[in-house]
RNA sequence: UCCCGAGUAGCGCAGCGGUAGCGCAGGUGACUGUUAAUCACUUGGUCGUAGGUUCGAAUCCUACCUCGGGAGCCA
């Protein structure tokens, strides 16, 4: 059993198995020590009693140092002393491996998130990444369940890519070249028809489009998987590999969109909310004493709809002074959207219908010819946690937008064929899962809710 | 990439022109069905790197490096 089910069970008089990290051990004169025991299957440590009539008491458990992995056989009691309920009687004790006081980095005393971050393959025995861990667990289990149930079909989307897709940012270049010996044409330019594919590839910046295919004959789809973005930026929000999830929706409009954005963000919050509660109050407790309320409060009520242009009047007539203009056909800053979400309404806000000037070809135009039918779902401290849009799914008017930005219609073909060949409209949007993380963790940096991040020169482990 | 801020013992920090300190961790001892145990003692630092100013620099200046926060881009 793990010490999850031992510390559910409360099976008094029961023989035990469990094994662990010794998260701290007390001696006592009275002849036996404490040592408590965390396995990560939950944040809580059972107390785990060895009496010196053990054989191996003086010569190793004396020396058993915070981090040492050991196995504990022994029964289930009532714990005598406050502070856990039960506890185990050790009868026998098995160690695996030491880890010397001196030396290893995690002690009993507070170390920061940036520390903590240096030595990335120790942090998960701490008790914050054993409950990031988790909660990232339980948003990626409960995003499979969320769409499972609705009858979407989940997709892999294909990593490495050809299509320099919808400018969504600078990719990573896929080659087997010597870079040392790049062949060049005539022209001296790359020769990519010599590279592995025969042509220049690179790491998926979204599996959008290929959602798209698959949702114009599957109906209702799914991808959740990393994503890759070679942006130089160096935020407390961006990764440049990161994980994805993108539904996609045939004859779904904005609308139904939107509502499919915010029944999914409801879905999984509560899911952490009820399957996570001892995580949440230690993140409540130790980092954000409103986190748990705030998510409470998201999953019981609608997300505040408003236009573009209503999200502009409110900026333009509020008191706040912003250091970036607003005006219709300017994109929102950061500023601009955080007061909307943070201060005005102080609640999720999804901002729909922009200007088609500062969003991507592929969503769909309006019939005021001015605003496509876009959508960013904007949460509190995290931004922007979803963009989306229903897609243009009419082939002169997409043929049209593409050429407007010098697209080679040529290259989208395939794309493109899925208007020509009974098109319908449809709708998805993309949420990336650590902001996700990062929002109902309360944590305040990406790089502390995935395992191993990578961004601009940083790539270790 | 730009704008701020910070780099002092293993970790968290104070010192801000006179030659380095606190807390925690570690070590030793005492005490204890203990629980981030407690108490006493104790090890440990060429103050990010390289220059410069000064009689004297952790403290002031310059450059670089690293980290953090904010901005842009976006998920």
């Amino acid at each position: 059993m793990n010490i999850k089910q031992i510390l559910n069970s409360n099976q008094i008089g029961e023989s035990v198995k469990l094994s662990g990290w010794v998260r701290t051990r007390r001696d006592s004169k009275a002849g036996l020590s404490f040592i408590e025991v965390n396995d990560g299957s939950c944040l809580k440590n059972i107390q785990v009693i060895a009496p010196n009539t053990l054989s191996n008491y003086e010569s190793e458990i004396l020396k058993l140092t915070i981090g040492s992995s050991i196995e504990v056989n022994g029964k289930i009691v009532e714990s005598p002393a406050k502070g856990q309920s039960i506890e185990v009687n050790a009868e026998n004790i098995k160690v695996f491996g030491y880890a010397d006081s001196e030396e290893y980095p995690l002690q009993k005393k507070k170390t920061s998130l940036e520390f903590l971050r240096s030595i990335a393959h120790l942090r998960p025995r701490t008790n914050t990444f054993g409950a990031v861990a988790r909660v990232r667990n339980e948003l990626s289990l409960s995003t499979h369940k969320f769409f499972q149930d609705r009858g979407f079909v989940y997709l892999n989307s294909p990593i490495i890519t050809a299509s320099d897709c919808e400018g969504a940012g600078q990719m990573f270049n896929v080659t087997t070249f010597d870079l040392s010996h790049i062949p060049l044409t005539d022209n001296k330019e790359i020769d990519y028809s010599r590279d592995f594919f025969g042509k220049r590839t690179n790491l998926t910046v979204s599996g959008q489009l290929e959602a798209e295919a698959y949702a114009l004959a599957l109906s209702k789809v799914y991808t959740f998987g990393p994503t890759f973005r070679a942006e130089n930026s160096n935020t407390t929000r961006h990764l440049a590999e990161f994980w994805m999830i993108e539904p996609e929706v045939a004859f779904n409009d904005l609308e139904a969109n939107m509502d499919l954005a915010q029944d999914y963000i409801q879905t999984i919050i509560k899911s952490v909310l009820d399957n996570c509660s001892q995580d949440m109050q230690f993140f409540n407790e130790r980092y954000d004493n409103t986190i748990v309320e705030t998510l409470s409060h998201i999953v019981n009520s609608n997300f505040r709809r408003l236009s573009y242009t209503q999200a502009i009047s409110i900026l333009e007539n509020c008191p706040k002074t912003f250091e970036f203009p607003v005006a219709f056909g300017l994109d929102l800053q950061s500023e601009h959207e955080r007061y909307l979400t943070e201060e005005h309404f102080k609640e999720p806000v999804i901002v729909y219908n922009y200007p088609k000037e500062i969003k991507a070809f592929y969503m769909r135009l309006n019939d005021d010819d001015k605003t496509v039918a876009a959508m960013d779902v904007l949460l509190p401290k995290v931004g922007e946690i979803i963009g989306g849009s229903q897609r243009e799914e009419r082939l002169d008017v997409l043929s049209r937008r593409m050429q407007e930005i010098n697209l080679s219609l040529e290259e989208y073909s395939w794309y493109l064929d899925l208007r020509r060949f009974g098109t319908a409209p449809h709708a998805g949007f993309g949420l990336g899962l650590e902001r996700m993380v990062q929002f109902v963790t309360s944590l305040g940096n990406i790089r502390d809710v995935i395992p191993f991040p990578r961004y601009p020169e940083y790539c270790e482990f």
